[in-house]
DNA sequence: CCCGAGCCGGAAATCGATCACCCGACCGGG
DNA sequence: CCCGGTCGGGTGATCGATTTCCGGCTCGGG
């Protein structure tokens, strides 16, 4: 027999009403804190409340408000790898921290198959909740564009690549992040500095290797790149590829903590020690940076925060305001020992 | 001006109905695939949805079937931290991936601030889910039990302490996955073996130290244990006051990789070389278990298996089903370079 | 003591989909 | 030729909370 929610008796907001010796209109005024209503009959509604343990039914509630009370997170990729990535754990603290104190309860969307876009944008066009925060790495097809476009209150995090209409979006300054890494090998007296670079069809990916090309052409030194995947296996590929090529190198900055862990490894398999013969800096700070030896230098993002942010945008988005711009926040480099 | 759901007219049933030519009910049997209704009617009434861009108003039907096609995964405990465990990640992964085919939503739900259960507790009586799913690490105090009693489909991750009721869960076999990693250990000829335990008052904790237990037991050897919290930071306290009490010791098995990583990074550190000198087994089998070097020898969990087997689970009280025992997995040894 | 202004509480319509019930048409058999 | 059964589809009540519009109560001033 299926699950009846009826068993022990849900009250409404009729019941309370009753037990309280009011209308429904009053208990719903008392619910929804309408100062006009004395303060002896919010109490008598209060109490009844209180004895019948009545919850206000969703559902009754959004069919005429209109209001759903709820924001979406929506991963718009199969690959669910990203709930391994720390950096979403961090995203994901930051939002629902933002949104506990809130009435507003966070609902996790992911596109369950590759090229399932339709469900997605379904629905959140289906008024199911009453804005979206996008977060996606990739930008390998239009779906950013379409969700841009959505009569939908909507945050990105990371300003997605191909989408030309201007969008709320939260972020770090990777070029800056990674000025600061490149700049800081090359304090440390270090003349032959290479990257490891993430998928070019990330933002975080594409600036991150903008910053070191900077530096390093500033410096008047030579590019060395290799690409990777954001993954420990794609820097393990990666960073063979770059010291195969070039065998010089005295300094990498690798554009995630993830694959500055496969880096490491293959330097010490070859013999090269870290941070004598070759230094090496991340970046993300995330909880691999901890668990290497030597442990990772590496430029640390305010995750948390920008999952905060990325809330409050959201929540100011569906309560009317008018935000179209990014928001970009500073990183840090933490200096550890592998650099 | 606060965003209006009605800009771009969000269609209903009705209208669907009337550019189809048809009532209401039959439109909504074809939207509830019921099976007497002509392929022709069918036709007209996908069609017009199609015209239409018709979505269902969830509301309103939560409102009359009661049901909310949406299932909650809560973690009660303010501590966040869960986000950032590449455990939670992998059910998260699972949950997902099984829910996805479904109607079935994910809400998240995390207790904001400690002690706050009643918010949690009044929000899954209050009948906006369907089920929930509880990922709890820790049983210090009796939210578990109130849980578990809540007339309300209900499966638990992890066997749950302090719960009297028979419950559903599922689980690894963490007392057979300890042993295995303890056993292994005294096969490669260890002899003095000691243990970093997680805390007392989480069922993972407790388990993989009574493995560890047995087989010392078992072997005539003497206990070698230090407590440590399942982080990193706590791995490494953990991990020297062994060492400074049990400075002998040739091969330790840790109760989880985090705190794996810290352990081999204090070795390391007083210049015990792994695994020459001391063998290490950690047991997750979580991303970090490859960022070290050497990498983590360890136990592996199939981490998303029981994420999708919760969900399952979950669906199948939902749909009536009577469950109330645990459902328990094997664990199987990974070996790396540690040990 | 009476009257009016201001408040507060009640009745009823409403949101959109579901579902029990009912109706009409068409068929075949007696 | 009539009647019952079947099948496709329509009608209307209903879920529970909100909200507008009013009616009536209260309280202060004259």
């Amino acid at each position: 027999m299926a699950f009846d929610p009826h068993a022990g008796g849900t009250p409404t907001l009729e019941q309370v009403a009753a037990l309280a010796g009011v209308s429904r209109a009053t208990v719903s005024r008392v619910v929804n804190g309408s100062p006009k209503v004395l303060p002896d009959t919010v109490a008598a509604v209060e109490r009844a409340i209180g004895q019948l343990g009545y919850v206000p039914n969703r559902a009754a509630r959004a069919l005429v408000t209109r209001r759903t009370d709820s924001v979406a997170l929506v991963v718009p990729e199969p690959d669910s790898r990203v709930f391994s990535d720390p950096f979403f754990a961090g995203i994901l603290r930051g939002v629902s921290r933002t949104l506990a104190p809130t009435s507003s309860q966070l609902v996790l969307l992911i596109e369950p198959s590759e090229g399932d876009d339709q469900r997605l944008l379904r629905y959140l066009r289906g008024g199911h909740v009453d804005g979206a925060i996008i977060v996606s790495h990739h930008g390998r097809d239009n779906v950013l564009q379409e969700l841009a476009q959505l009569p939908l209150p909507i945050v990105f995090s990371a300003r997605p690549i191909g989408v030309e209409v201007p969008v709320a979006s939260v972020d770090v300054d990777n070029v800056a992040g990674a000025r600061t890494a490149v700049e800081y090998l090359l304090s440390k007296g270090r003349k032959r500095i290479g990257s490891i670079a993430g998928p070019p069809d990330m933002t975080a990916g594409l600036d991150r290797l903008a910053g070191y090309q900077q530096v390093v052409a500033e410096a008047g030194f030579a590019e060395a790149v290799a690409y990777g995947d954001f993954t420990a296996e794609g820097g393990e590929q990666a960073t063979i590829q770059l010291l195969d090529e070039h065998p010089d190198l005295d300094g990498i900055f690798v554009a995630n903590d993830l694959m500055a862990t496969a880096t490491l490894r293959v330097l010490s398999q070859r013999g090269r020690r870290v941070p004598d013969d070759v230094s090496v800096v991340g970046f993300d700070d995330s909880v691999v940076a901890t668990t290497t030896t030597p442990q990772l230098t590496t430029v640390r993002q305010p995750v948390e925060k920008l999952g905060s942010r990325l809330a409050e945008l959201l929540l100011a988005k569906i309560g009317g305001a008018d935000l179209t711009s990014p928001e970009i926040y500073n990183t840090e480099l933490v200096v550890r020992g592998s650099a």
